[in-house]
DNA sequence: ACCTGAACACCGTTCAAGT
DNA sequence: ACCTGAACACCGTTCAAGT
């Protein structure tokens, strides 16, 4: 009952950068499997009440769309022009991995939220499918076994033989294991 | 206060097997990401409290684990003898998609949920990886591209352009998809 | 327009108490 | 050994009430 009951004076609320801003970093900080973030743990890290947040954004699911929209935002800007599809296809793939890697946590969350998919994943995927068309007669199968791959080989699953909290591989591990596939997209016999 | 404090007269209590089946179906019904098995709608769909179920299993985590090596008991077991490395590998990754398949919602539980990892899924991850030594130069890294593509193909993500709640692909386009990455890993030039 | 407290229907887990 | 109710510290979300 510290806080008054209505609107405060000045701009003591919330704002919409503020909430994704402290939504990643609770996210970050957690390994729990995207568990890490709560409407509650979001608004008491803000000094807010937890239905104030639903004033900027719709509601959990919401909350995560944002949040992918500005991870994933630079995925697909500003790409070299005149690139060759391959070349393309694997840019946009690193940075994609790259993102995912940075905030693995948001992804589980996103795994546990259905509702929470759409907006810029779905124009990667889309981009995605275009480029390959021009290289290979499989393009949804090579989208998803790249897109599989990119997920994976940046999420935290306990699955090497030594420590179980072993970290993901590095950019230089998955762009081996990239260009190991795209070789393998490309030209070969039979 | 319907039910009697102490130990029921007869066997009135739940046993580990009903524990699983019932949880099991609990997360088969649900399309929440790994959301629907929980332990008090666990207890309450056996006619039980909540307690009772920590005398079967350990904690959450623990239930996550005997799922998981009941669902995926079947994948190495009663392998054809004498089969070839690259038969072989198809056989166990085919069998170990379609129990992803069958039960996509305890997978996703347990991406939510770290410490749910082991047991059977160790073995089978150490299986392959003995398995593609003989067949690659790359094994630990054809054996994650191969097991996040089992998973990726078997869980059901909104990723096609179609329906949002589309059904992943079923098990002949898992095998398509498969064989064009095997033979990808295969006898290839360069 | 924006924030509030109270409420509803949930969570996992601990603990002492019963038989 | 096994089940109980009560409790603790959490969830997402609705709703009427405040300014």
């Amino acid at each position: 009952m510290r806080r008054p009951r209505g609107r405060p004076a000045q701009g003591t609320g919330v704002t919409r950068d503020a909430i994704l801003t402290t939504a990643l970093t609770l996210l970050d900080e957690s390994e729990s499997g995207g568990k890490g973030l709560s409407m509650r743990a979001l608004a008491n890290r803000l000094g807010v009440t937890p239905m104030s947040l639903y004033h900027h954004v719709e509601d959990y699911a919401g909350l995560l769309r944002a949040l992918s929209d500005t991870v994933y935002a630079d995925v697909l800007k500003d790409i070299e022009a005149g690139l060759a599809c391959h070349e393309e296809v694997r840019e946009i793939l690193i940075r994609y991995h790259a993102a995912v890697r940075r905030h693995p946590q948001l992804t589980l969350a996103i795994f546990a939220t259905p509702a929470a998919f759409a907006g810029v994943t779905r124009e990667i995927t889309d981009r995605l499918t275009g480029l390959l068309q021009t290289m290979t007669t499989e393009p949804l199968l090579w989208r998803d076994i790249l897109i599989d791959h990119a997920h994976g080989s940046g999420l935290p699953v306990a699955r090497d033989d030594d420590a179980p909290a072993a970290p993901p591989p590095d950019d230089h591990d998955y762009r081996r294991a990239l260009d190991c596939l795209l070789s393998a997209l490309g030209p070969r016999r039979q």
